[in-house]
RNA sequence: GCCCGGGUGGCGGAAUUGGAAGACGCGGAGGACUCAAAAUCCUCUGACCCUGCGGUCGUGUGGGUUCGAGUCCCACCCCGGGCACCA
């Protein structure tokens, strides 16, 4: 007697299995080709929300299809247990960090369980565990050495909400903090910073190389901000408008050198260190009025394209000279440009830059053209194509060629060179946070910052602190954690208290995985060269930014250092991002409260279910609408697939052995047909027409096996065995269930099944006969028709002959078996 | 403004090489089973015209290439995302 699927039963007892046997357990040295699925390491806020089943799922397909392909899949989970969200509660409960995130990691992680992704536990580690601190430090030393982490006086984004700075990366475009919300202060301050624009070149040159989604390239790429030109020299005027050689000129970045004859003034930012030097005792009172304000404006209005022009600047009173001309320029102070990109200085353009344009018409400038607009153009600034003009020896050339001219005359000159700029800056790692990986470093009053000894690490945090809502780290107020001594002096020193940013622990956790008892080193080169690059990572696009280019950074930093392998360029050759969930038109978060929780549905349709309907509902890398999903309908196919795979439908007809009949061939075919379109949608991430061509063979089955004549047994048993090899991965309990059932194997150990080519080929196929481009007929032909048989064929046709009207074709494209067209 | 991605039934989507537009699912309609309901099983379901046979239209818009275009080319519109007074 067939039971009833009951799938939260069936759950449970494979994922005991599973657990039990160590099934996705994997050793460095498993003779099987190596394999690395990763999905991206989780923030532990509690039980598993529908980003993560979403993420989870489509990993562990992957890790279950990869094993059933005869690899040696590494499948790794780790916590990104640092962080601000465990410091928040603790200021509000006084309950430690550190046991605050275990409690949550052990939901998390046991919900991940009850979804059925399967992992080598024995590798889990976690952020804040005193080993992964230990190598973080270790890392961040290597770094220091390297000169790629330095500590130093910048202008940072201030969060007075989280009482930290952030990274750049962590301010929103509209000013505000990424976490908090509060609008982000300007400050400036000593801090720890790492030397990604080092690797800027590099970071851009290889997305190239490797196969990550065209979108996620093109925001880094983006991001990087890659701009060639050429910096100048404009020379500090006298009163008399001829250059001074006796102090330094004012150096600009500009990307078009070709425009320099229509320099009619220069701008420096408020923030310039000549200003005071360069501003006329006459505008000294304006100048100082002017840089308040611009200091007392937050980075949000400075940036705005709101007010006028004219309020946002002011004359030094002073002149520069244009080295083009020889003529001098009035040099003007501005708010929009920027101390920290190029040189915090500016060249005025106003013929080809719009914003100059402005700038000169509110201020009264004179405007020069030395492009050549198009006839009949009506703008203002002009920034397209057309020859020079009003350019003594540049005029008459294209853009293209003046810009390479004027370059080449900047260096014979001596008045500059040639430069790349990037808007990517520096990466700010410290955060006066507690709850982060402490900076290994001590100030001492004699030496200044000295790194820790090596021996001396891992610095841990203490346990006994007092949060206080001030916000403050209580690293500030520990005396246990303070008191050092100097590595160099032995004197009396300080220890650091900023923390790390939690994006460093993030930067390299996946080399880790490779070797995670690692007591001698972070990793080691060996184990990082068999399994590094991750052959497919996987997240959320959200990360398309922050996390994927620190990761590269630190690897390519870390290759060469010589502590990772000096070939490993980039740490994931493929990338995939899903799309974010939606509930109510708005992003699924914790934050907006619009979270659906997975466990009502694990508890009562089960985690196939929930799997398979995030598999259909679209395709793995869009955006998806909770309302759009079909558990229901992917708990019911479940339903038809065992009932089907465990007997309990029958036709009239008792099975039947024996030779096979046209229906029992069709039947085998599809099987062989369904093996080869799921294993290829699966290579391709279409897992929705995957699902939907398991729903379509089940429905084939379903006829088969209601059929008067019944089914062959042999033949159904083939069918049904290719049905549940090619879900298993989508659906590993379920199938693991009837596996056992029907064979009392295991499912997810047997190889993948292979589609015989020439079953893949049909014996009948319908031949489409158009009349002029349209369909008139469909005709059952031979698959091996030849060209002639089937025009004949088409040519037969009654309802073909009917839209000939008698006449004959005069011109016949046939593409047998498929296609007749008949052209008149 | 620059750079990516996209636009197909009531809805999510499919069409892998230029060759049957709408697979599969949801929703909807009808039927079988049942005392009844649930569950299950079966059939139909782009729009319009037509009693029917059948016909016309149809993949954001307008052109083009082709025997044939959702797919290729040109121009444009709209939606989503990234960057942006970035010199």
């Amino acid at each position: 007697m067939p039971d009833r699927y009951d799938a939260v039963a069936v759950e449970r007892r494979w994922q005991e299995r599973w657990r039990r046997d160590g099934t996705y357990e994997i050793d460095n040295d498993d003779p099987r080709p190596p394999y690395y699925v990763l999905s991206m390491y989780p923030y532990p806020s509690g039980p598993a929300h529908m980003g993560h089943v979403r993420n989870y799922t489509f990993g562990d397909l992957l890790v279950r299809y990869r094993t059933m392909l005869g690899d040696g899949v590494l499948s790794p989970i780790g916590f990104d247990s640092f962080g601000l969200p465990a410091e928040n509660a603790a200021i509000g409960t006084g309950e430690h960090p550190r046991s605050f995130t275990e409690a949550r990691i052990a939901e998390l992680s046991s919900s991940l369980e009850r979804i059925g992704a399967v992992y080598d536990r024995r590798r889990t580690f976690r952020s804040h565990d005193p080993e992964y601190i230990r190598w973080t430090q270790w890392i961040f030393l290597k770094l220091y050495e390297a000169g790629l982490a330095y500590r130093a006086e910048a202008p940072v984004n201030w969060c007075p909400g989280c009482q930290t700075v952030l990274a750049n990366e962590q301010v929103l475009p509209d000013g505000a903090c990424e976490r908090s919300g509060d609008p982000v202060e300007h400050r400036e301050l000593a801090q720890w910073f790492f030397g990604i624009t080092a690797y800027a070149q590099r970071l851009l040159d290889d997305t190239e190389g490797i196969d990550w989604p065209e979108r996620v390239k093109s925001m880094q790429r983006n991001w990087i901000g890659r701009s060639v030109g050429a910096e100048i020299a404009l020379p500090v005027a006298d009163a008399a408008g001829r250059p001074r050689r006796d102090v330094a000129p004012i150096e600009v970045f500009t990307t078009r050198p070709d425009t320099g004859f229509g320099i009619t003034y220069a701008v420096l930012s408020p923030e310039h260190p000549r200003v005071d030097e360069l501003t006329a005792p006459s505008q000294r009172a304006a100048v100082e009025e002017f840089r308040r304000s611009a200091a007392s404006r937050s980075e949000m209005q400075r940036l705005s394209t709101e007010g006028r022009l004219d309020k946002r600047g002011v004359a030094c009173g002073s002149s520069l000279v244009n080295p083009f001309t020889g003529r001098p320029v009035p040099l003007f102070l501005a708010d929009y440009v920027l101390t920290t990109y190029g040189t915090g200085a500016i060249m005025g353009v106003p013929g080809e830059d719009q914003r100059d344009w402005e700038f000169a018409v509110a201020h009264d400038l004179p405007i020069v053209r030395t492009v050549q607009p198009p006839d009949g153009f009506g703008g203002e600034a002009y920034t397209g194509e057309g020859p020079s003009i009003n350019s003594d020896w540049l005029d008459g050339l294209g853009v293209a060629d003046a810009i390479e001219r004027a370059a080449d005359w900047v260096e014979s000159e001596g008045l500059g060179r040639r430069k790349v700029n990037y808007r990517l800056r520096d990466w700010l790692v410290s955060r006066q946070r507690f709850w982060g990986c402490p900076i290994p470093m001590v100030c001492c009053e004699r030496c200044g910052y000295k790194p820790v000894p090596e021996s001396e690490l891992p610095v841990l945090l203490p346990d006994d602190v007092d949060f206080l809502p001030t916000g403050r780290s209580p690293l500030n107020a520990h005396e246990g954690f303070l008191a050092a001594s100097c590595p160099a002096c032995d004197g009396p020193a300080r220890r650091e208290t900023d923390t790390m940013d939690t994006f460093v622990d993030s930067s390299w956790y996946f080399l880790r995985f490779a070797d995670p008892a690692n007591g001698e080193a972070p990793f080691s080169q060996a184990a990082a060269a068999r399994w590094l690059p991750v052959d497919q990572y996987i997240g959320g696009i959200e990360h398309a930014i922050l996390h994927l280019m620190y990761a590269r950074f630190f690897t390519k930093a870390l290759a060469d250092l010589g502590v990772a392998p000096d070939d490993l360029s980039e740490p994931f050759a493929r990338l995939f991002t899903q799309g974010m969930i939606r509930l109510g038109g708005a992003k699924m978060s914790k934050s907006r409260g619009n979270l659906v929780a997975p466990e009502a549905i694990l508890d009562r349709q089960g985690a196939d279910a929930l799997r398979l309907a995030h598999l259909q509902v679209k395709p793995p890398q869009e955006d998806v609408d909770w309302e759009d999903f079909g558990v229901d309908g992917c708990a019911k196919f479940l339903g038809r697939v065992w009932r089907l795979a465990d007997g309990a439908l029958s036709s009239d007809a008792p099975p039947r052995t024996g030779d096979r009949t046209g229906a029992d061939l069709e039947i085998d075919r599809g099987a062989h047909r369904l093996t080869d379109r799921v294993t290829r949608d699966f290579e391709r991430w279409s897992y929705n027409t995957a699902v939907a061509a398991c729903m379509e063979f089940t429905n084939e089955l379903y006829r088969y096996v209601q059929s008067p004549d019944g089914p062959h047994a042999e033949v159904l048993r083939e069918a049904l065995d290719r049905l549940l090899l090619v879900m298993a991965p989508m659906t590993p309990h379920i199938t693991a269930e009837l596996w056992e059932r029907r064979c009392g194997r295991h499912i997810h150990t047997e190889p993948w099944p292979q589609a015989d080519p020439a079953k893949l080929r049909a014996e009948r196929v319908t031949l489409v006969v158009q009349v002029n481009g349209k369909v008139r007929d469909r005709l059952e032909v031979d698959a091996a028709i030849d060209e002639s048989a089937a025009v004949q064929h088409a040519l037969a046709s009654e309802r073909v002959q009917r839209h000939l009207h008698g006449a004959g074709p005069r011109r016949v494209i046939a593409r047998p078996p498929k296609l007749v067209n008949l052209v008149t």
